[in-house]
DNA sequence: CAAAATTTGTGCGTATGTATG
DNA sequence: ACATACATACGCACAAATTTT
C-alpha cells in the first residue's frame, strides 16, 4: 500500500480484492477472510479495511452479512439500454469474453409463428409473409447470459437469409445487403419461469426465473427492420434504463393514502 | 353493426369485445365462443370476426390457439417508463381505477437496511444516517399490481415525515416542503422470485415471479430525492422503454457465429 | 440449551495531510 | 505565515449477530 500519493488506501485495496474476483479465482459464494486479518494482511487498521469492503458492497462485487462474514456475489452484467444495442460491446465493457453461437436459422412463413399477430403488428407485415427467424445463445466468459431470437420481414430483405447464413454478425450480415444503421424504437421488458429448454441452455438453477425483453429495432428510414425477443437469467443480468423523454406533460399526483 | 359511415365493421366488432372483456364479466381464461358463433351472433362473415379477433390478439386482449380456440388473456398494464412517472395516471390510462395504501411510514436509521450501502450510494449519504420508509401498495380496480418502497433521506428534508403522513399523494406532501418537481434518473430492472410476505401481499399465483425495478429520482436541482425499490406480478405488469439517448458512438458487431 | 468464540457494526479519541481563506 | 475545516487513517473498546462448542 503507498501512502501519501493522493490515492487513498482503502481505494488501493478494494482495487486489488477487485481484480481479485473479476479474476474468477474466488468464484461467487466464497467467504472472504474477517476483516481483522485482511487489516493485517494488507497492514493496515480494519477501519480501512471496511472503508473499501463497503465500496465493493455499493457496487455489487460483495455481500456483507453481520456476524458471519462477507461472501463474493454472483457477477450481474447490467446492460444499460439505449438505442444502438450491442451484444459484445455489453459484455467486453465487463471485462467479459463474448461469444454467440447460432442455434437455428430459418425462413418460415409467420403464419406458423406461435406470436403471429405481435409480430405482424411490429413489423407491419401482413399475416401471410415469410420471415427470417434466427435463435441464438449468448455467452460471456462461457456463461451463458442471452437466449435471443430475431424475426427478420424476409421479402422485405432479399438476400438476407444468405446474408445471415454468411457473415458472423448480424450487424454485419445487414450491412452487406446495404442496411448500414439501425436504431431501437422501444423495449418491453417482462419476467416469467423458463421452459425447460430455455432452462437447460441458460444454464439457470430450478426455480430461477428470467428476464423477457421484446425489442423492435427500425432502419435509419425509420422502417420496421427486426424484431427481438430475448430473455435474461435474472440472477445475472439487471437492465439499466435512464428515461429521457418527459412525455408526462400533464401533471398529476402519486396515490399514498 | 353499422355500415358505411366510415367506421369499419371489425373494428367495432373488436370495440365491443374489448368492452365485454374490459368490464370483467368475462374473466381471464375464459373461453370466446368459436369464430362460427359470434360470426352468427354478429351477423357478420368469419373472416370479419377473425379481424376483430387478431386485432384484439394484438392488443394482447386475448389468445388466440390454433385449433383450440380464443381465450381471455390475463389483462398486462404497460408501464411506460419516463422521465415523469405516475402511479394513478398510468392506472387510468389503462382505465381502470387507482388505489394506494400506505403500508407503514418510519423515520429509521439508513444502517438497520439490508440494503444501507446501495442506497447510500445512491442518494450520497453518510452510513449513519435517518431516512424515512414508506412502503405502499399500489392496485388498479382492487387488484394488487404494484409493491413498493420509498426511501428519502430524512435530514436533507425537515418535515417531509409529517408532510408524507398528512398528505395523500408522495407528489403532494414533497410540494408541500418546497420540492415543486423531481424527475427519474435511472431504473435497473431484474427479476426474481417474491417472499411470502411479497405474494400474499400482491396475490401472486405460486411460482410466478415479480418484476423488481429500483429506481433513483432527483430534484430539478439534480439532488438525489428518492430511491424507490418497486416489485411488479409479472403477469399483470409490462415495463415499455423507448431509448433516447445513443450513447454508443464506437461502432461494434452484435455476435452471431 | 447455554456458554464461548468468531465476526461484523459502532463510537470516540487522536494524528496527519490537504485544501481554503 | 497562520488558522480553520475536512478527509484519511490508526487504536482501542464494546455492541450485536451468528456459529461453534
Amino acid at each position: 500500500m503507498r501512502r501519501g500519493n493522493g490515492v487513498t488506501v482503502w481505494s488501493q485495496i478494494a482495487a486489488q480484492l477487485r481484480i481479485e474476483i473479476d479474476s474468477g479465482r474466488t468464484p461467487p459464494g466464497t467467504k472472504l477472510p474477517p476483516e481483522a486479518d485482511l487489516a493485517q494482511h494488507f497492514g493496515v487498521n480494519r477501519h480501512t479495511v471496511r472503508r473499501a469492503l463497503e465500496e465493493l458492497a455499493r457496487n455489487r462485487l460483495i455481500r456483507i452479512e453481520h456476524g458471519r462474514g462477507s461472501f463474493v456475489a454472483e457477477p450481474v452484467l447490467d446492460y444499460q439500454i439505449n438505442r444502438r444495442p450491442r451484444f459484445s460491446e455489453w459484455v467486453r465493457r465487463h471485462n467479459r469474453e463474448p461469444l454467440g453461437e447460432v442455434l437455428s436459422l430459418r425462413e418460415i412463413d409467420l403464419a406458423e409463428l406461435a406470436e403471429a399477430d405481435i409480430i405482424a403488428d411490429a413489423l407491419s407485415l401482413p399475416s401471410g409473409e415469410a420471415v427470417i427467424e434466427l435463435e441464438r445463445l449468448g455467452k460471456a466468459d462461457d456463461r451463458p447470459i442471452a437466449l435471443s431470437r430475431h424475426i427478420f420481414p424476409a421479402r422485405r430483405h432479399p438476400g438476407l437469409l444468405k446474408a445471415l447464413a454468411a457473415h458472423k454478425t448480424i450487424t454485419a450480415a445487414l450491412y452487406s445487403i446495404g442496411i448500414t444503421d439501425y436504431v431501437r424504437l422501444r423495449s418491453r421488458i417482462s419476467a416469467r419461469m423458463p421452459t425447460p429448454r430455455e432452462a437447460g441452455l441458460l444454464a439457470l438453477e430450478a426455480g430461477a426465473p428470467v428476464l423477457q425483453s421484446e425489442n423492435l429495432n427500425i432502419t435509419e428510414a425509420e422502417i420496421p427492420l427486426e424484431l427481438c425477443f430475448v430473455i435474461y437469467p435474472a440472477t445475472r443480468v439487471a437492465l439499466i434504463v435512464e428515461p429521457s423523454g418527459s412525455s408526462d406533460l400533464d401533471s398529476d399526483h402519486r396515490m399514498v393514502g
